[in-house]
DNA sequence: AACCCGTGGGT
DNA sequence: TACCCAAGGGT
């Protein structure tokens, strides 16, 4: 009988040679990007953050050149009607964020004499600011030694390290772990280690059909080695969309975008025919402070 | 912890 | 076409 060669699975890659993997194919494959300027202010990259979150890069840099040109620093925006930062926000999507940025600006303002602080502890304490900005903010722009955790990082580490084809539906405690483990300890390598996955995971390691064959991890990722294996894990819950309050949102949100000035409310009707939905979601847009009443009808805050 | 919050491009 | 996905955060 042929002797039974166990079939042991690979063991995950040791640190350093994900390092010796990584570094060098980001150093010959890093997108030129306005907020990787070395030149760029802190501010630049905290904006660049908030507008990257859940919003794809290419819709992005327009929409920051902009707001960097007009807002260079935090009090600029913070001197300006928060409503300013809606209008300008576009169509990027999630418009709250521009609504946090703009009390960010305010926050760093009056409580850190205008510069963006420079720990993750210190960045976490602004408005839109969570676990994955605050540590990507600190890195990136201030060369802080932190764990940097997007969705990215979390799809490139799960299937190189844990051999399965993406990571958990939310953030787990193992997933902090073997990231902090395969953090390089200098902060300067650990800056570029961050950014470094993170662009592996945009460029190569994409959720849907990634280009193993210009991986520089293929040869040692779990994953490949295992034949790329379907995701058993568990599934999110699908999010949907039709009919949905945040459809309704987006739509009287956009009207009023369109237009100059306040917009009445005989023209907000035609944009979602349930008469009870489109109070509720215009209620809640007044609540959320995206919009305000004013004499003429309904406007971004002034 | 599960759910809510926009938008547009790729497949 | 319908669905998936994108540098998440707040509650």
């Amino acid at each position: 009988m042929p002797s039974a060669v166990p079939p042991r699975p690979p063991a995950p890659p040791a640190p350093a040679e994900l390092h010796a993997r990584v570094l060098p194919w980001y150093a010959e494959h890093a997108r030129t990007l306005p907020w990787r300027d070395p030149d760029c202010s802190p501010w630049g990259v905290l904006v660049s953050e908030v507008m990257l979150q859940q919003t794809p890069v290419a819709r992005v840099e327009q929409v920051w050149r902009e707001w960097l040109r007009r807002w260079p620093t935090p009090p600029d925006l913070a001197a300006e009607p928060a409503g300013e930062a809606v209008r300008a926000w576009g169509r990027l999507g999630y418009p709250r964020r521009a609504l946090r940025l703009h009390a960010a600006a305010t926050a760093i303002t009056e409580r850190f004499d205008g510069q963006v602080p420079a720990t993750p502890e210190e960045l976490r304490s602004l408005p839109g600011v969570g676990e994955y900005t605050a540590a990507a903010v600190g890195a990136f722009a201030f060369g802080v030694r932190a764990v940097v955790l997007d969705t990215n990082v979390r799809r490139v580490l799960a299937r190189a390290c844990g051999g399965t084809g993406q990571g958990a539906p939310s953030l787990t405690a193992a997933e902090r772990r073997l990231a902090e483990g395969v953090l390089p300890h200098d902060p300067a390598t650990s800056a570029t280690w961050n950014v470094a996955v993170m662009e592996l995971g945009a460029l190569v390691c994409t959720a849907r059909n990634p280009r193993c064959a210009d991986c520089p991890l293929a040869p040692v990722c779990r994953w490949a080695l295992a034949g790329h294996p379907a995701y058993d894990g568990p599934v999110r819950a699908p999010q949907r969309w039709q009919g949905t309050d945040r459809q309704c949102r987006g739509l009287l949100v956009d009207r009023v975008r369109s237009g100059t000035g306040p917009v009445p409310a005989a023209d907000l009707a035609p944009v979602w025919p349930d008469a009870a939905q489109r109070d509720r979601c215009l209620a809640s847009l007044l609540e959320d402070g995206l919009l305000e009443q004013v004499p003429g009808g309904y406007a971004f805050p002034a």
